[in-house]
DNA sequence: CGCAGCCTTGAACTCCGTCAACTTCCGTGG
DNA sequence: CCACGGAAGTTGACGGAGTTCAAGGCTGCG
């Protein structure tokens, strides 16, 4: 069954094949069943409907958008590799970030049910991406009830993760919400089996970090500095290792509730 | 089929009749066929099972909880009359509110799909609700595709109010964010022709709205002064009139696309 | 008619932003 | 292998949008 991903008339790039080798040796390594099955039960039909999507995939470098505002597509994008971002430009030139996203995530999931797209989707490295039809999609919520409550859930757990941010920005200090976002990714990069323990990498900059937490670069500059000199955290070459995670999450209010992970899967 | 709303074991209360009553005299003043045929296109027959769906009444005092954080319920609430907010309480005693609700929606739509709820919902008015069981609602999702479809875009596009508050909480000065917030409630209102022209009601304190803006109470005040001395806005015993709606929106950054409303309702 | 909740205003303060300079890191090419 | 250059990180001095604290004032309801 797995071969099936060759797919309805999908051209047998590299890259494709790239990603048969990767589900060939080791089924659940397909990054949107591990995304899936950490917040929901997928039954063997539907891991194997899954599976047999069809996906082209597709790399775009860094800093780069993968979808723009304003843009109406008619596939989504399975992130397989490298981390995105959600994203909103103002007038005076300034910008909010308003989600991170990391392998098994599908960032612009909700263009299925919302055909203009309203903020802009863009790399924060170099990623490797598949590309679903809307059509596939929609076949396979319609078909597969599982997978349907599994997607919903999933948009909705998105939607979570935007009230929890909205807490951060409009009433935690600097220091709280940065703490807070540092607890959340290491979470979410552990749900899909991502890091080693409470160490992992850390790919976005410091004005990335400001964009996203309504910062400034300099002041996420001299807050990590506080951070590390009160022995919480360690940055070294793009990698970022929560120190003293227990004191983290206090001083971060960090409760993963919100992410609403399956049970046992949960730090 | 408008009697049918007598539901399946629900008990007969006043406030039923009243309900009943109302949406015998206008079938299209069902709050939620409003609601989601301003988003959606919704077949007779999909109406019809909106309107057969079994709903027990019930009202709420101001301030109260409808859903406390931490709960796990079996029934989500439409709202028929009244206004209710999402918020999070945080470890000093401060409030993040992250949406207002009017007629029509259903706030803990999510209950549905994620079992405990990661905030509270309460009202800001006294309210009336219509709770609605999960199974009755899970049955509605599975037999008709075109409420589902519609119910889910209407998650989505709860999200993507909740990127737009983010964008503003982030980056946006605090004159900016209040005249943003008042151009989104006028639109909502007048999505479910809750409101004449640019006037209507407003029963938000202004403690509540720096609750949902990340502001204080003293600087909403004298933001919401600044408005009125410079020409945009009037409030008067608990009504709100926007006299420059172009220069609100011009202030605000107000482009209602994040609302995704159909075609031909916008303002 | 009294009181409680909400609105209003002033003065002092602070967290974070702005501006500007400098350093470190790392990929590229000579 | 090293020199170069650009992006990211770092630090200091200063300023300002919004907060805090405190004291009234209004108004609608029992």
């Amino acid at each position: 069954m797995f071969t099936s991903l060759a797919g309805i008339g999908a051209p047998a790039t590299p890259a494709r094949a790239m990603l048969m080798d990767m589900i060939d040796s080791a089924p659940d390594a397909h990054p949107l069943i591990r995304k899936l099955e950490s917040i929901a039960d997928l039954t063997r039909e539907e891991k194997e409907a899954l599976l047999s999507l069809p996906m082209v995939v597709k790399t775009f470098p860094a800093d780069h958008d993968i979808v723009s505002i304003g843009d109406r597509t008619s596939e989504s994008c399975l992130l397989l590799d490298g981390w995105t971002c959600r994203y909103k430009m103002l007038p005076d030139g300034g910008r909010q970030i308003m989600s991170f996203h990391i392998p098994g995530d599908v960032p612009d999931f909700q263009s299925l049910y919302l055909k203009t797209m309203d903020h802009s989707l863009g790399t924060l490295t170099p990623v490797k991406v598949a590309l679903i039809q809307h059509r596939d999609l929609q076949h396979l919520v319609r078909r597969y009830e599982g997978l349907a409550t599994a997607l919903w859930r999933d948009s909705l757990i998105d939607a979570a993760i935007f009230r929890e941010w909205m807490v951060g920005i409009g009433r935690r200090t600097a220091h709280e919400r940065i703490t807070h976002l540092l607890c959340e990714m290491a979470t979410k990069l552990r749900m899909v089996q991502l890091n080693d323990g409470h160490s992992y990498p850390w790919p976005v900059t410091q004005q990335e970090v400001a964009d996203a937490l309504g910062l400034t670069d300099v002041h996420v500059n001299r807050v990590l500095r506080d951070l590390r000199t009160s022995g919480l955290i360690t940055f070294a070459r793009g990698w970022f290792k929560a120190v003293d995670w227990e004191g983290m999450k206090k001083l971060g209010q960090f409760d993963p509730g919100y992410l609403h992970v399956e049970p046992g899967i949960a730090a």
